[in-house]
DNA sequence: CTCTGCCGCGAAACCTAC
DNA sequence: GTAGGTTTCGCGGCAGAG
């Protein structure tokens, strides 16, 4: 990645991975509070409600970014105003969960990292839907909908690790393998596993110089992943049949839809059959 | 039709070798 | 200090579920 895009101020001689342990005044002025105390201490439903006080602010803008910060309504100075720092409810200790298959949680300290990007304001030639507070358009109401959840403080979807909140299941669910050290994207070449796939297909083009065969954002094989011990699978059948073997408390048996469930289960107990049928078979001859 | 989960892209922050 | 690789995550697009 090119230096010139690492543009940020950082604070000397502190490392930011230590950013929680000072006062906000110290801090890079990027710098989003992680607000677990507030986390820790208030009722999980006011932090979990859309609407509510403010919590977490990171991605809710408030710093500054050199990359796509231009264009229509002046979305750096609206989001500097929306989102001034919150009020801070800061972790003096990181939350030593232990999760469900026993991993000692927040074995680093939860990292309130920067990731502010101001977005452009054009989205298209057929502008219809604006957002109020930073100006990006939008050709679909619901994708205006989904946008404005990225201005609210609070968010939905907390880490039981470290407590931190996202915006998205999918971002939880990615952050938290953070956490349990799963890292499902393995290297053929090297053996060298990745969290995200983005991460093995760069480690790939620069170390290995494996051109990818996939056009830009073309959507790459699924790959089926075992958030409970790093499994995966290249169907989603596999996977189930893996977490239903292996762990059969596991929430995402619980989580998989009835519909597919029984499908699974069907084509599960069918093939158990032929299975029957066939040593039977075998043992007449 | 809306909501939500998943995806890929891009970028900031971090790490480490030199 | 610099360069380059890695980690992490914000967010728009898309597709499937409800």
């Amino acid at each position: 990645m090119p230096k010139v895009f690492l543009v940020k101020r950082r604070n000397p001689g502190v490392s930011a991975r230590s950013w929680d342990e000072l006062p906000d005044e110290k801090r890079a002025d990027t710098y989003i509070p992680v607000s677990l105390g507030c986390l820790l201490h208030d009722p999980p439903e006011d932090c979990r409600s859309d609407g509510g006080s403010s919590s977490n602010g990171s991605g809710g803008g408030g710093g500054s970014s050199s990359s796509s910060s231009s264009s229509s309504g002046e979305p750096g100075s609206a989001e500097s105003s929306l989102s001034p720092r919150a009020p801070e409810c800061e972790t003096p200790e990181p939350h030593h969960a232990v999760s469900p298959d026993g991993h000692l949680a927040a074995k680093q300290h939860p990292v309130a990292r920067s990731k502010i990007k101001f977005t452009t304001g054009t989205c298209g030639d057929s502008v219809i839907h604006s957002c109020e507070l930073c100006g990006k358009n939008f050709h679909l109401q619901r994708m205006l909908n989904r946008h404005l959840k990225c201005h609210n403080q609070v968010k939905r979807h907390l880490c039981t690790f470290c407590g931190k909140g996202f915006n998205d299941t999918f971002d939880l669910k990615r952050h938290v393998r953070t956490h349990t050290g799963i890292r499902p994207y393995k290297c053929d070449v090297c053996n060298k596993a990745f969290t995200q796939r983005c991460s093995l297909e760069s480690h790939l083009k620069k170390i290995h110089g494996v051109q990818q065969q996939y056009a830009y954002k073309q959507r790459r094989d699924k790959l089926y992943v075992c958030e409970d011990c790093g499994y995966t699978g290249p169907t989603q059948e596999d996977l189930y049949l893996h977490v239903n073997s292996a762990h059969p408390g596991s929430t995402f048996l619980k989580k998989t839809s009835k519909k597919l469930a029984a499908l699974l289960q069907n084509k599960l107990t069918s093939t158990h059959q032929e299975g029957i049928t066939l040593s039977e078979e075998e043992e007449r001859k």
